[in-house]
DNA sequence: TCCAATACTTACCAAAAAGTAACCTCTTCC
DNA sequence: GGAAGAGGTTACTTTTTGGTAAGTATTGGA
């Protein structure tokens, strides 16, 4: 059975606060939100490994964003006791659905790249 | 014939500043942006219909990310000299690429709201 | 005793994004 | 001589976002 096919609100109907796009964009904004979500889905990784394959990023706005989306509802985490301690982040299943965004922001930057 | 599968960089590759993600980050970012798009994709506005219509924004914050949006190539206007004068808006090929992107953030928001 | 490693937090600061309110131009209608 | 209406701009302020640097806790190892 195919998915269902992709609904965008009707053409005269004004994007309210709370319509869906608004929703997601609440979550999704930021320079980092999308690009943590994006590794995020490749597996699970620690916040070390996050915070070096973000490159560029801080340790305030990685821990930052990683609260907020664990906030959210869409990560987990797990931390292990060992010595020195160990996190590990990984997506819910809410926070899986976010593939087809991130995919779709994917396809539409690499018709951005000069040279692909 | 089915559509490209949707591809996201394999699971070990970091997100660099140059990924397609960030790329599309970098132009969809922002409160407004994406409501902005999701209006247009439902067809040509005017500037006073995309203040109506995207309840809050102040008029300033409206043709800021619209002068953006145009630098970026995804919209393009219309200037009638008629009195008063009017100003049409309307995606570009480029900017209707958006579209997949709005649409899956459209059904994640929906996953988001408590009550349909 | 001090350093290393991991995963943070805190205080402080700078910059960017967003909001508010007022103003501007032009012309036609009252 | 206004006001109205479209499409903005300007100056000013606030809020949010992001960055830097340093500090915290734990404990095994040199």
């Amino acid at each position: 059975m195919p998915a269902a096919p992709p609904v965008l609100p009707p053409a005269g109907s004004p994007c309210q606060p709370d319509c869906p796009v608004a929703l997601a964009a609440r979550i999704l904004d930021g320079r980092w939100t999308t690009r943590i979500l994006r590794d995020l889905l490749g597996g699970t990784r620690r916040y070390s490994e996050l915070l070096h394959s973000l490159s560029g990023i801080s340790p305030k706005m990685l821990s930052q964003r990683l609260r907020f989306l664990e906030q959210e509802g869409l990560i987990e985490k797990t931390t292990y006791p060992t010595v020195p301690p160990r996190t590990d982040y990984r997506l819910t299943p809410l926070g899986r659905q976010v593939r087809p965004v991130v995919e779709a922001m994917a396809a539409f930057g690499r018709q951005l790249t000069p040279s692909g």
